[in-house]
DNA sequence: CCCCCCCC
């Protein structure tokens, strides 16, 4: 890791134009929040000192930014939003944490820094974990993957049902531990175990599927994509290819498992992991759609009046203007960043008033600008700069947003339509053909699940899912 | 369709 870019400690809230490079130390599975149905997720950093730093990511970016920052992997981070860890939590004061967003420009750097990761491991012998077991401890291991069983189900005490599959690995004494994945581990870990098992020979994968093991809370486990992320496995395998061939082969370790032997070192037992069905029932978010006839102006005068967005999605991009890029969101290859018109401002009529964003077309017809000048704009706009009231009344077609937890509905004008160009009652409760706004699509609902999108997915429906893996003992294989 | 923020 060079050392041209900032470290964690020198980032605070309000240090500008930083870039840190970090390695993803721990990734968390995503998690539905306590008291609001807000999904996040929480990943640690770490720096070339081996400081850390928690990042979170929320809601869709969960889901977006999955692939984009991979456990090991290590990435050029700039543009987070910092900020101190809430009073209310934080154990210590200066505790910071990043945000993770569309805005934060995140760069994959091809740099194996798996020794610093490891290094901040302390890995439990497997000899040791028998006396482990059952004090529900968390505690790391490393070795090497010699089988994967079949998938199986199994009914917890509470009754419930959770599939399972077991591992076996070794460590370079030849001892043997059963991993069992729980859930979503079977669903993505374990399946990408087996997916590489199969690409590859056998003595490929032998040789160089090592990983280590955290059951750290309810953190993933390590297993790097290219199973670089323990060298001195890779040596040790082809070392002793032969002994380890005949484990693969052989499989005497199943043989001479005494079933009493199995008892697991963690179970899932937290009640506060579950959700109660009555929390999440009635949740739902409404949207309204309704005209207004009325007259906007601009309250704030010190806004942003842009962002920078996906020539071919809308959505935000930490790019700079004009930059081609692969969009993390539309997954476009060729997204060009362009500046895109946005406005926080209040309609009235003679009832009464409501805050409202524009965004694109409605928000350039508003102000009578364009995104261009809007982004190179760097005073405070005046009535001079662009048009910051409309003097007579206009249609405006707004969306109302009710959120979760929060008392007041968002607003957002979809589009404006000067009276006038309304013909009589006629066309009354119906669009109107010329609008100003953006064109108008009826799409089909779409979905952006994928399989492997199921866990974070599922996870807000289902609550938390039994994520953790347990170790289970087997006899040693000696 | 887009922005903002969000959790322990």
């Amino acid at each position: 890791m060079g050392d041209k870019f900032q470290l964690i400690h020198d980032v605070s809230p309000g240090t500008a134009g930083w870039t840190v490079k970090v390695v993803v130390a721990e990734k968390f599975s995503p998690r539905v929040a306590q008291r609001s149905p807000t999904k996040y997720q929480n990943l640690i950093l770490m720096d070339s000192e081996g400081s850390t730093v928690q990042a979170t990511l929320y809601g869709q970016n969960i889901t977006t930014f999955q692939d984009e920052l991979i456990l090991g992997k290590t990435y050029l981070i700039s543009n987070a939003l910092v900020k101190e860890t809430n009073a209310e939590y934080k154990a210590k004061s200066g505790e910071i944490q990043w945000t993770i967003s569309g805005r934060t420009r995140i760069r994959r750097v091809e740099e194996n820094n798996s020794n610093l990761l490891i290094s901040t491991y302390s890995f439990t012998d497997f000899e040791d974990l028998p006396k482990y077991m059952d004090s529900n401890v968390d505690l790391s291991v490393i070795g090497m993957i010699i089988d994967i069983k079949p998938r199986r189900i199994i009914q917890t005490r509470f009754g419930k049902e959770c599939q399972v599959q077991d591992l076996v690995l070794v460590n370079k004494r030849f001892d043997t531990v059963l991993l069992t994945m729980w859930e979503a581990f079977v669903d993505n870990e374990c399946k990408y175990i087996c997916q590489n098992l199969k690409k590859k020979t056998c003595s490929d994968w032998k040789a160089s599927q090592s990983l280590s093991i955290s059951t750290k809370a309810d953190s993933s486990f390590f297993i790097d994509g290219e199973f670089e992320l323990v060298e001195e496995f890779k040596s040790w395998g082809h070392t002793n290819s032969e002994i380890i061939d005949n484990m693969i082969s052989e499989k005497h370790y199943l043989t001479s498992t005494p079933s009493k032997l199995f008892s697991k070192l963690s179970v899932l037992t937290d009640e506060k992991d579950f959700t109660e069905i009555k929390s999440i029932q009635g949740l739902k978010t409404v949207k309204q759609f309704f005209w207004i006839k009325g007259r906007a102006s601009v309250k704030v005068l010190n806004q942003t009046y842009w962002y920078m967005s996906c020539n071919n999605c809308n959505k935000i991009s930490s790019e700079n203007y004009g930059d081609i890029y692969p969009c993390v969101f539309c997954k476009c290859t060729d997204a060009k960043a362009i500046p895109r018109a946005k406005v926080y401002m209040q309609l009235t009529d003679p009832t009464g008033y409501i805050n409202a964003t524009a965004i694109g077309n409605p928000a350039e017809y508003f102000l009578q600008s364009n995104a261009q000048i809007l982004m190179n704009q760097t005073l405070i706009p005046t009535a001079a700069s662009m048009r910051l009231s409309i003097d007579e009344d206009e249609i405006f077609y707004v969306k109302a947003i009710t959120q979760e937890l929060s008392p007041d509905c968002k607003f957002e004008i979809l589009f404006i339509v000067n009276p006038s160009q309304i013909a009589g009652d006629k066309n009354k409760g119906k669009a109107p053909v010329e609008h100003i706004g953006e064109p108008i699509k009826f799409l089909e609902p779409t979905t952006k699940r994928s399989l492997f999108h199921s866990d974070t997915d599922d996870a807000q429906s289902s609550k938390k899912k039994c994520d953790k893996s347990t170790i289970e003992i087997t006899k040693k294989n000696q």
